[in-house]
RNA sequence: GCCCGGGUAGCUCAGGGGUAGAGCAGCGGAUUGAAAAUCCGCGUGUCGGUGGUUCGAUUCCGCCCCCGGGCA
């Protein structure tokens, strides 16, 4: 006899399988499921982000999937918020939280917690991007050196994001990032709960194949119409869902920098490599506790 | 059949008498509020085949095979 779980958590590079098992697991134990995945938490590209279809959202209940706003700066810590919130009340209906997705990050802060930074004002991380943009991240890592040596000699002067992100809070702040990530972390989601932790892990070539078939079918399936809406809507440059894999492409296939066969394989070569990472991060970051699996 | 051009890494190609290099792909790693982001490391090779010249041939020469293009 297997105990109901309080929740279930399931993680695995891109195209391995996991909303598949998602659902089973979730018709199985009564579960309803949360996206644990920073690009389908945005609407618009519903097919290039591989959201679940509407079969799928028959089946079971799904949360979190294309509810974010296209330009308006989301991140871990909003997901854990909404995440949490949600999984509250999934547990007070007395259903099980179903976990998916591939962002690392958002697992780590799922099981763990985060550092309690305070919130940095909008106009201080606008300032800092645009240095970025402006002055590049070796003369980014020089001034914060200046204010945060620490920090600094952990960073690499071409590391733009970290620099930027060490910048922004200790010039809104007053303290180095590492003071804040010293302290205590908030109170995991999944405190004292019991959870299932599966990984999905498949051969890599197998991967690599599942991968290379769904971009094909992404793009006979209306990616492309996708981006040339998301484009249409003018988001400042900063908007992280335009980092999506495939928008830079299709936008250069669809601005005839492209043909349509050199944007399918840059797109299935970013997808294999955006998997290779993730690996990495499972592999790296995931403890005992998760069980990983090589077969779908 | 003849005449050119070409056969070098998975792909596109550079090189050149002392066993080879670049981009892309690929492989490995990091990851604390943009994370599908950002960053770090690594050439993985019968240089088409076979004879010859040479101390030494992937490089020069002969023959053969293959792929383009041209002339018939």
């Amino acid at each position: 006899m297997v105990l109901r779980p309080d929740a279930i958590l399931i993680a695995g590079p891109t195209a391995s399988g996991k909303s598949k098992l998602a659902i089973e697991e979730a018709l199985r134990w009564g579960g309803e499921i949360v996206n644990t995945d920073s690009m389908q938490i945005y609407p618009v590209l519903d097919v290039l982000t591989a959201r679940p279809d509407a079969e799928d959202l028959e089946k079971v209940r799904h949360h979190l999937y294309g509810t974010a706003a296209l330009d308006e700066p989301y991140s871990v810590a909003r997901w854990m918020a909404d995440a949490g919130a949600i999984a509250e009340d999934i547990w007070s209906r007395d259903r099980v939280p179903v976990f998916v997705g591939g962002t690392g990050l958002y697992f780590k802060g799922l099981e763990n917690g985060l550092a309690a930074t305070p919130e940095i004002p909008a106009e201080i991380r606008q300032l800092v991007r645009a240095d970025l943009i402006e002055l590049g991240s070796e003369e980014l890592h020089r001034q914060l050196a200046e204010i945060d040596p620490d920090g600094a000699a952990n960073l690499r002067p071409s590391d733009s994001h970290r620099i930027a992100r060490a910048l922004e809070v200790v010039r809104g702040t007053k303290q180095p990032l590492s003071h804040y990530q010293n302290l205590p972390h908030s109170t995991p989601i999944l405190n004292g709960k019991s959870c299932q932790k599966i990984v999905l892990m498949p051969p890599r070539n197998v991967l690599h194949e599942r991968i290379n078939m769904r971009t094909e079918w992404m793009i006979d399936n209306g990616a492309i119409a996708e981006v040339e809406a998301l484009l249409r809507l003018e988001l400042p440059a900063e908007a992280t869902v335009l980092k999506a894999i495939g928008v830079r492409q299709l936008g250069s296939y669809l601005h005839g920098e492209l043909s349509l066969k050199q944007a399918t394989e840059q797109v299935k070569a970013a997808t294999r490599q955006y998997a290779k990472r993730q690996s990495t991060w499972f592999n790296g970051q995931f403890d005992e506790k998760w069980s990983f699996r090589d077969i779908v």
